[in-house]
DNA sequence: CTGAGCACCTGAGGGC
DNA sequence: TGCCCTCAGGTGCTCA
């Protein structure tokens, strides 16, 4: 416990955003005090006020591994601490970013000050939801994936916590009533507790911080399944675009 | 203000 | 083989 940051190497002076100047000199030798998360942010705070915020975007990693492992070319920043621990930031498509924020800032920082609740949160319930949907003038998959509104939930879990819960994508957030918020929430809740107990979703890049892929993707029932048969009732699932996004569904199992 | 669409970037996979 | 096109677990910005 308690270990120091040695070193911090940038390969590169930017990912999503500029990394944010100064950060070597001013962690080098500080003492990690605690290690958390908000929304999909990392959140590494030091003994010196100061907290990275490291966001992973759609195809970052971070791993433990040796100083000595060859450097892959989007190995883009490298963190030495106390004890011979060596972390690597990892990531192809550079859509994650690493910064630093005064400790006692960073609830009013720009990328964290706008976010909604977490979904496993308790204050995440049917009363909140449908106060949200009741005055949306948007589909309930892009609702969801909202980070105003909501944290976390992603274009996978969006999609299949709407086929659990019987409902389109497509259906307009204001004609959804209070039971179905119900379901919706807990399905969003049940089904972020599964992946995460299954270790994650992967299908190209995801790897844990053991380099493991995740396994939850062999229980999906419609992510990335256009024209494969329902698994419930056979029908062929359907694949929309939705504000950008690939959006699945069964039309059959969802009626709503 | 809201919501839709675009942008950022690299690499994998399919069609020809 | 190789080229060209499309698409991808996110999310901030711009514009209507």
């Amino acid at each position: 416990m308690g270990v120091s940051l040695t070193d911090i190497t940038l390969r590169r002076p930017n990912l999503r955003f500029p990394i944010t100047t100064g950060i070597g000199a001013t962690l080098k030798n500080k003492k990690v005090t605690t290690v958390s998360r908000r929304s999909k942010y990392l959140l590494i705070g030091f003994a010196n006020n100061k907290t990275l915020i490291i966001h992973l975007g759609m195809s970052g990693r971070l791993f433990f591994t040796t100083k000595e492992r060859t450097l892959d070319r989007h190995d883009h920043v490298l963190f030495d601490f106390t004890g011979g621990l060596h972390l690597r930031f990892r990531d192809v498509r550079r859509f994650g970013c690493v910064l630093m924020e005064d400790t006692n800032r960073l609830s009013r920082h720009p990328l964290l000050c706008h976010l909604g609740v977490e979904p496993l949160q308790q204050n995440f319930n049917a009363a909140y939801l449908w106060s949200l949907c009741k005055h949306s003038g948007t589909s309930i998959k892009p609702l969801l994936m909202n980070a105003k509104h909501v944290v976390g939930i992603g274009n996978i879990y969006a999609g299949e916590a709407l086929f659990m819960s019987g409902i389109r994508p497509t259906k307009k957030a204001r004609t959804i009533a209070k039971p179905a918020c119900a379901n919706i929430c807990a399905r969003i809740k049940e089904i972020l507790g599964a992946s995460i107990a299954a270790g994650g979703t992967s299908f190209r890049d995801y790897v844990d911080v053991d380099e493991k892929p995740g396994l939850h993707q062999l229980n999906l029932m419609v992510y990335n399944r256009a024209g494969k048969p329902c698994r419930i009732c056979n029908t062929p699932i359907k694949k929309i675009v939705q504000t950008g996004r690939s959006s699945f569904y069964c039309p059959q199992c969802q009626k709503l």
